[in-house]
DNA sequence: ATACATGTCTGTAAATATGCATTTTGTAAA
DNA sequence: TTTACAAAATGCATATTTACAGACATGTAT
């Protein structure tokens, strides 16, 4: 065996069913994909993959080889991390996976006393919906709501979040503003999808829920918001953004709450200077 | 990192120490070693080897993911293990490692039996003086007179061979047969290389060696075979060996003793009914 | 049925990696 | 120093691998 790179195409294959998904994910054409899972059962001598009119599927062979290779999937995005995190060099790109409103109103603003002190290191925002793998060195840090339930990350609070319900004055001109829960019924309401939400927000929806009728959801803060100063209707913010504008109303229908902030992080890449530089200032200066 | 290949040669070139040695193990040419090195190096934007007058060694960078890689190769061959002793029919190629003379004089001249009842399964013989390594899948099974020490593999007495000290009747014409130890002195002496001599041979050896002048020293037991048959000296030697020339006569003078024969495989391999099917005809029929 | 979407297979041109021959470098002996 | 030698780097021709494009298959909704 001495082309450990066909393993790979095996592992997406078996991940993604079939050749385009899996060529999708590996950046490289389907006929490759098909080609060097041919060669790699060709020099085992064994069927990997029964293909099925619905995809791909593992073998009693393939599936016998899955444990070990999923293994040395693992060893192999390790060894990325263990060169990562030996930098010793206050510099290069720090990558961080985070909500992007938050990325945007509360640490970037803060973040100029940093950027003077450490002027070599450059920053990267993974702000998007799609769920960052750390293990995968997909991103350097995340700052999340919910806290990891992954054993091998290393998790640290650094902050909270007020939430609260708000809602545009322009919505309460022809209706008088919601003093009950029932009232809540006459507006719209506008909220994240049930994965971006942090504990807390879910729970003050579990209160309110049968009055609500949904009209926008959104996997990020930044539409809800604009949502919210449109008039379209009601919603949940975090406080640091419905600030932005000081027109729009706190509703006290429901009391508002705080939810934890976390700082997560590979333990393999907070050897890292320019990343324990980072998390460094994001504990104290931000906290 | 999508380049798994490139540990391969990483591996190699931290075993041998310079580009040259290195190819000639993974069978490439020593400019493509020095490339593909280089490449990792960039994808990783680390130093793993620093290059020194004396041959390739190992960064702090390197040394950091030697032993994950070093675990990761030896997942790969647990793979072709795996894969190899999944095989349920009773055919294709068996390679056996043994001592070449056990091999000629023992083994094969009693396999005529098996043959016939398994024509799809060929035999191949490695009798050279290479230490094989079943872990890396060099041979299906090995035949032994050291008991290896290694943990992970199954070991089973299969049977036992008795050494004795032979010399050739032409020897003792001008000089008289040696009854005594001190009489050996008079015979030039042929015998194995240290490490291809089993812990008995040692024994023996040990006994009589302040009276010993080694002429010639081999690594197969065939060659002290011919050499004693030959006239050219006294030697110990297996009796099956030994009984193919009856004019050979066996010196008394130290006293022959028995040595177990170990039969050594791999766990994963004993699955294969192919090589299962050889391991119970060596155990039930030739024990 | 028909159109459409999705996925796979195959042949070919282009990109890439490899081997080979040659030059360069570093080290030790004369 | 020169000479000799072994290993490594370099340039180029060649072999291999890849992407691309179009044909083909299959399942799904109209």
């Amino acid at each position: 065996m001495n082309q450990w790179d066909d393993f790979r195409y095996f592992l997406a294959l078996q991940r993604n069913m079939t050749l385009k998904a899996s060529a999708r994910e590996l950046k490289v054409d389907q006929a490759t994909v098909g080609r060097r899972i041919q060669t790699l059962e060709d020099s085992l001598g064994t069927q990997l993959f029964e293909k099925r009119s619905d995809g791909y599927f593992l073998t009693l062979a393939g599936e016998r080889v899955l444990p070990t290779l999923k293994a040395l999937e693992e060893g192999i995005h390790s060894v990325e991390r263990l060169i990562a995190g030996q930098e010793e060099r206050i510099e290069g790109i720090v990558k961080i996976a985070m909500p992007g409103a938050l990325a945007n109103h509360w640490l970037i603003p803060k973040l100029q006393p940093f950027i003077q002190k450490h002027s070599q290191i450059k920053f990267e925002f993974l702000t998007g919906p799609e769920a960052v793998n750390l293990s995968r060195r997909e991103a350097d840090l995340a700052i999340r709501l919910v806290r990891p339930t992954q054993r091998d990350l290393v998790v640290k609070k650094i902050g909270e979040i007020q939430l609260s319900l708000y809602g545009h004055p322009s919505l309460f001109t022809s209706t008088r503003r919601p003093a009950t829960k029932e009232d809540l019924k006459k507006f719209p309401f506008i909220g994240l999808f049930p994965n971006s939400m942090s504990e807390l927000e879910k729970q003050l929806l579990k209160k309110i829920e049968p009055h609500l009728h949904c009209t926008i959801r959104s996997g990020a803060w930044s539409s809800v918001f604009y949502s919210i100063q449109s008039g379209l209707g009601i919603g949940i913010l975090p406080s640091f953004l419905a600030e932005r504008d000081s027109k729009l109303v706190q509703l006290q229908v429901i009391e508002s709450g705080r939810t934890p902030l976390w700082l997560v992080a590979h333990p393999d890449i907070v050897h890292s200077a320019r990343v324990r530089a980072v998390i460094d200032y994001v504990i104290t200066a931000l906290k």
